[in-house]
DNA sequence: GAGGTTGTTTAGAA
DNA sequence: CTTCTAAACAACCT
């Protein structure tokens, strides 16, 4: 029933991509910022990727926080003495509440509470209903965090046409995959890049190194105004005017030109596209 | 109640 | 080296 599904919506649909996380990262900056932990509750011991508890707590507790960062999916929240490094996975969520505003939790927060991290003022907090995301502590900053998050590709948002170029250069894979390649692209999942390969209007299984020119141009401006657009709302818009708008209807139709969507697998993910807008020969 | 869905890691194959 | 497949992880959906 659709009402289920609606209720649902707002925190299962949402599957954390680049756009996400950066808003996580602006929330943070404005709540996190200068604040010192004064303790740690565990409430899912899964959650800690790469240490104890016991080792989580006394490392984190009377840490002050910096300014919150991300590369690609990953959120970086660097301390004076250690780094906290949080992926999303498919259902994670991390956020800030107030103190004042703790009285209101149970219906103002997602499901799912894995951890709480309580600093002056309110409290951290790390939700995750399905446990595939996750948080890892790293020593120094900035030393070790590749060997935690493996090797990542620049930043899809504010990535230059040039950079873009050199990445694309030599690649067999599919235009599709190649967007979704953490050590390419660092950023874009499934929905992203179905979404920038549509606004491109590029078939996604298109190989990334048959592009011409123009369609690399083409595909770059996509992918700088579609991760720009979601990440200034902190998640891929649902508006009519966006693909991700079309991705639960059942017959879906494309919210250009009203044509039927296509659905096809491409390296293991669904992808969604149009067959008049992207045809796969140009 | 089986199958599909999401991201990442890992193993194995082409 | 590159790329793909499938399994695993978990929990929800149809």
């Amino acid at each position: 029933m659709h009402q289920s599904r609606d209720a649902n919506s707002a925190w299962s649909v949402a599957v954390p991509e680049l756009p996400d996380v950066e808003g996580q990262r602006r929330s943070l900056t404005i709540s996190l910022l200068g604040r010192t932990v004064l303790d740690v509750t565990v409430l899912d011991p899964r959650v800690l990727r790469n240490a104890t508890q016991s080792e989580f707590e006394q490392r984190l507790i009377g840490c002050r926080f910096g300014p919150p960062a991300r590369h690609g999916k990953w959120l970086i929240l660097p301390t004076d003495r250690v780094t906290l490094l949080l992926h999303n996975g498919m259902t994670g969520r991390v956020y800030f509440l107030a103190a004042g505003a703790l009285g209101s939790e149970t219906t103002a927060s997602p499901p799912g509470n894995r951890l709480i991290v309580r600093v002056e003022g309110g409290q951290l907090r790390f939700t995750d209903r399905r446990a595939l995301g996750g948080v890892w502590i790293a020593d120094h900053p900035g030393v070790d965090i590749v060997a935690i998050t493996g090797l990542q590709g620049p930043d899809a948002l504010g990535i230059p046409l040039g950079v873009f170029q050199t990445l694309l250069r030599g690649r067999r894979a599919t235009v599709k995959s190649t967007l979704m390649d953490q050590s390419v692209i660092a950023g874009l999942g499934n929905m992203l890049s179905d979404e920038i390969c549509w606004r491109a209007r590029l078939h996604p299984s298109r190989a990334a190194a048959s592009l011409s020119a123009e369609e690399t141009q083409k595909l770059h401006r996509a992918l700088r105004w579609t991760t720009r657009r979601a990440s200034e709302c902190g998640l891929i818009p649902r508006t009519p005017t966006w693909l991700s708008s079309a991705r639960d209807k059942d017959p879906a139709a494309c919210p250009r030109c009203k044509a039927g969507l296509r659905r096809s697998r491409i390296r293991g993910r669904t992808a969604l596209w149009c067959p008049r807008c992207q045809p796969d020969n140009p």
